[in-house]
Formats: structure tokens, sequence, C-alpha cells
DNA sequence: CCGGCCTGAGAAAGCGTTTTCTCGGTTCGC
DNA sequence: GCGAACCGAGAAAACGCTTTCTCAGGCCGG
């Protein structure tokens, strides 16, 4: 007969009860301590299957200190970069027995802050992907939030690793694929104003345009999705630039597909970048040009940084920095008016 | 001077200390229990404030008997299905409180069992998305887990509610669709093998051929995602099938990428066809014929539905049946063979 | 044959909250 | 003016577990 205490659920007590022995034997069997007799061992294990028990996790995690659980936020979980990266945290943190806790902001840079300090507080460790809050924020909460890991992001908070993609850098690669492909007038579909990766996509711009003073490279607003793309179009073909790096893959699919709405030919009428390499960038048609980053990798780096700021390891690597990699596909060509000139 | 309780974080004692009253005092006063003395609640208050001091929610929920999270487990967290569920899932808990940890059994079925119960255990509820398990381990474990419900699957448990796609309806409209364009050879790309959804479509297949005893269905094996389709190209070929239904729109992205390569034009060789209309089937070119599934409301309404097994309150939606919209674009088309005789 | 050591298991003290119980001090009613 | 109802706050129990503390009993050596 299954008895059960105050509660509904099955407790250590009612195995205690059932073994005739006292709860704190019945943990000692449940953890593998080997000071217990293996006949009441067994008599506590044969006792805990029958009834089926199994350990109430809250009331470890008050004992032991730790959840086994740790906590990302995200600014936007419809993003398939942040997915990756839940996706590759996820699966690394499961194989070391942790679980993943997710909190979206929606972009709302101003719930940033609580959110991640809720999640950290039910957690062992908090990842920070792609933060939209202020540097001032950052610091200032990041102290609170150790074991912490950012993402896109740094800060001069001590302790806290980041990865970084490095944006600045791919999106000069890109441009100049574009330059060697004959384009003297580019175009940049910005992100999100308040994000990082944005950022530091202008510095590389900046650093592209003094290195290239010949190219005129013009800067239109944007975002971060498919209908941004699709409905830059116009913005796009006013802007008279004949090589488009959008903000990311999403963006790019949204403008081609735009632009072939209008009847353009892409890449022979104009050529289109993304950046990511989203899985679905090599299969659109026109396949897509753009500067692939490891995102998966990503998530399972984050783990493993954090887990060693868990374990109070001595981290080795306080963080990295991961080069983009520029996919050449089919979604670029040589500019419509140098064609003849790289044929000649 | 802040002072700290033996562990390192700040405390309910520590508060109390400072503000000269008792933990129950400064209990009460957090949860705004108003038979406290105004001013010694605005003394609790201001030492709160001053010692930043947040309540820790392990503590809190021992206390309380629950945890204001909810888990999902789903099989794969790469798939933009179950991505779009946990969305809308996350976005619907969070509006009224709640966390959602995930839990992902990367598609093996033996492992989903145990991970449904260790997350369960730290939840108050479960959302089990399309689980791989038998039906027999299903029952076996459903009543263990309650709150719970089911997505696209069913079981016979009470109090268990289900949101089910009717995916074997949409199968049998897209089938409808490429019959009515004049195809009359078929060819279905199966997903996987464990999938319930796959098994739904397969008895809308089973009706359709019913009902069309003229139209010839071909099944092919497959899979769930890209590369799925893109390998699938000479099965598809060898099967001489006009008209293509596969598993969903990854497959079917795939497929016309494979297709693409091969040099044949889609529509005009052959019509291909997804499921699901995820938010990239829009983009592809040709733009993806699909079968739309109001996916992120599906998350929602699965929040929706355990809020009301958490509350205890009569749910009067036991569950609830979706149907597919058929979404025509422009990856099908009239059969070659048929043409003439449309046009005729 | 007795004292010290060691082993193994129960008792009890946490972990950080909430909540019931209790009780001193008012206030109200008669 | 005195008992009853009441109000507000502290003490203590409870939530379910781990872990230290303690102690009984068995074993060994002297």
């Amino acid at each position: 007969m299954v008895r059960k205490s105050a509660s509904g659920r099955i407790g250590i007590a009612d195995v205690a009860a059932k073994a005739g022995v006292s709860h704190a034997t019945v943990s000692r069997v449940m953890n593998g301590n080997f000071t217990v007799d293996p006949d009441i061992a067994a008599r506590v294990r044969a006792a805990a299957a029958e009834l089926k028990y199994q350990p109430n996790p809250v009331g470890r995690s008050l004992a032991l200190g730790k959840t086994d659980t740790i906590g990302i936020v995200v600014p936007d979980l419809a993003n398939p970069t942040f997915q990756a990266i839940l996706r590759g945290l996820s699966r690394a943190a499961a194989q070391d027995g942790y679980r993943v806790l997710i909190a979206d902001s929606f972009e709302v840079s101003s719930e940033e802050a609580i959110l991640a300090g809720e999640a950290r507080r039910r957690c062992d460790g908090l990842v920070l992907c792609a933060p939209r809050m202020t540097d001032a924020e950052l610091e200032e909460i990041a102290p609170s939030l150790h074991p912490l890991v950012l993402i896109n992001r740094t800060t001069a908070t001590a302790g806290v690793p980041s990865l970084v993609v490095d944006y600045g850098q791919g999106v000069q690669d890109i441009a100049e694929h574009l330059v060697e492909l004959g384009h003297t007038r580019l175009a940049f579909l910005a992100g999100p104003p308040r994000s990082a990766s944005n950022g530091l996509r202008l510095q590389g711009l900046e650093s592209f345009k003094a290195a290239h003073p010949d190219v005129e490279v013009i800067m239109l607003e944007g975002g971060s999705d498919f209908d941004t793309g699709h409905g830059a179009v116009d913005a796009v073909l006013d802007s008279g630039a004949t090589g488009i790096l959008a903000f990311n893959d999403l963006v790019a699919m949204g403008l081609m597909s735009g632009l072939h709405e209008r009847g353009l030919d892409v890449p022979n009428d104009i050529s289109v970048t993304g950046f990511d390499d989203i899985p679905f960038a090599k299969y659109t048609t026109p396949a897509l040009t753009t500067a692939a980053v490891p995102i998966t990798e990503l998530g399972e780096q984050a783990w493993q940084q954090l887990r060693a700021l868990i374990r109070k390891e001595q981290s080795d690597t306080p963080g990295s920095r991961y080069q983009p990699r520029l996919e050449v596909r089919a979604s670029t060509g040589p500019a419509k008016a140098a064609r003849s000139a790289v044929h000649g």
C-alpha cells in the first residue's frame, strides 16, 4: 500500500517509513553514499522502486544550493540565429545534465535586466545573448549575474567571458568580394539600431571605406527580418547601388524576393549578400552569398565557458572571437556596368 | 553596511535584521499582506530596497509548492515547427508570469519518458510536443505527468487536452489541388517513421486513394529535413510522378533545390508541395504551395489549456483540432502531360 | 578484560521561504 | 470597569531534501 505524506506526492519520508529507516539513510542511498550497509541499501532501493520514488528537485536544489539549470535570455526567439545558439547551448548543457530555461525579451530592452535577474536567481548561471541594453546597464547588472557569459557583447566586468563574432571583419570580407566583382556603389541595409552586432558591422564598413575611398557605400535603415528586406526594395533601387549588403540572411532573402517580384534578376541586375549562413541560405534561388558564422558552435562554447565558471575552474580562455567565413554562392556576380570591363 | 547570512546572497533574514523585525513580517510585506503596520512596512521596504533584496525563488517554490515554470519536451529543437510552438508557448506563458524550461530529446524516443518526468518534477506543468514514444508508453506515463497537454498526439488518459493538426485533411486538400491541376501520378515523400503526424498524413492519403482510384500515389521513404528532400531527387524522378507531396516545407525546399540543380523546372516539369507554411515558404523561388498550419497559435493554445489545468479551472475545450489551410503558390502548376488537355 | 577506535545509522540542523499558531496589547461593548 | 473580540507581529512549523553531528555497538589491541 502506497502511503503519502501530507502532500500528494511521494516523498523521502514515505520511502524511509516503508524501508524502516530514517530519511537520512534514504538520502544516503539515493546519492550513492557507500557508508550504508548493503542489506539496508537494498531494502531502501526496493522500497524506492516500489513506490516509484523520485527525489523532489526543488528540495534538492534548496539543500544543495544549485538547480542544475542555466538560463538564456535572447532578444527574439523568432530569430534563427538565436534559435541556433539556444539549440547548441541546450545540447551541450544536456550532455552535462543541465537543463535550460529560456527568457525572450521580445526586443524590449528595458525588460532585459529584470528578465536576466529573475532567470539568474532560478539558475546556476546565465547566458546573455546579444543584449540590447545599454553598456551602462550591462556594467551595472553584470556582477550580480555571475556566473555569466556574454554572446556578441563585451563588458569590462571581470570574470565574464565574451563570445563575439567578428561582424566587422565579415562585412569587410563581403564588401571586398563585391568590389572584386567590379561593384563600386554598395549599399548596406542596416539592422536594428540597438543591436551591438549592427554596430560592429558599421565599424567594419568605416574601415572598409577608409581603405577604399573610390567605393561609395550608402547606408540604408533596416531591421532584422524578412519583411525589412522585402520592404526595402524601393530604397535599394533608389540608391543606385549594384551590390547590396543585407544585415543578415533573412533580410537578404526578403530583398531578393522583392527584387524578383519587380522583375529584376539577381545577380545579373544586382548582387545581394546576407550574413550568418542560416541553413536556408544554401537553398534560395539564387543561392545566397553570405558570411558563415559557426553559430551552433557558439552555443556549445557558451556552455563550456559557463560550465567552467560554475565549477569555478580557471577558465583558460576568458572569451573568444569567431571569424565569419565568406561563402560565395550565386547571388553575387559581376557588376552590370563593369561587366564588359571584366570580360575585356 | 550590507551583511550577509552564511551564504553569499542576501536573504530574508538580512532584511529582517536591518529593519528590526522578524522574517515573517518581511515575508508579509513582500507579499503585499496588508495586516502589517504601514510604518513597519515602509521600514521593511526601505531595508529591502537598500539591500537590493530579491526573494530566493527556490525557497519560495518549496514553500508554495509551485515553480511558476512549465516544461516543454520536443523531439528536435532544430525543427522550425517545434521552434514556432516553443515561441508561441513561451510568449503566452510569459504573459502570465511563467517561464519555460526546454527539453530536447534529439529524436531518441527512449529518452522522452525520462526527460518528461524530470522536466515535470521541476515544473508546474508540461507540454509534450509530438512525442515519438509508443502509445503504450504514453498511456503509462501520462497520469504521472499531469498537468499535461499534448500536441499532435492523443491519449486515452483523462484530463489531458490534445491539440492536433488535421494533417490527414491537409494532405488530402493538397492532393486534391494537384489532381485538379491534372496530375494523375503523385508521390508522397514521407516523414520520420515514428512521427504521429506522418501517420495522420498516411491515413489521409488512404482516404484520398479510396476517393480517387484513378490517381496513382507512390510512397517514398523520407525524413523531415532539407537533406532528406535534396537526397530524394533520384527516387522522385524514378517514380515518374509529376506531383510531389513532401512531408513538410523543409523537405520540399530541399527537393526543389535538388531538382533545380538537375536543370528541372518547378512547376513546369514537376509540381512540388510542402506542409506547414513556415515563414520561408513564401520566399522560395518558386514560392511554395503548402498547407498552412497556425503553428504559433498552437503554442499559445497549449499554454491556455495548461494554465486552465494548473489553476484547476474547468477546461471548456478539452482539446482542439486545427485545420490546415491550402496555400496555393507558384510551385504547383498544370501537369506536363495534361497541359494541352487543360488548354484544349 | 577493559579502553579506545571505527563503522554505520539515527537525530537534528540547516537551505530560504510562507503560513499557521500564539500571544501581548488594544479597543469595544455591556 | 471588566471580559470578549480583535489586531498586529513574533515564534515556530512546514516544504523536501542533504549533511553534519552524535552516539550505540562491535572490534581490536594492550
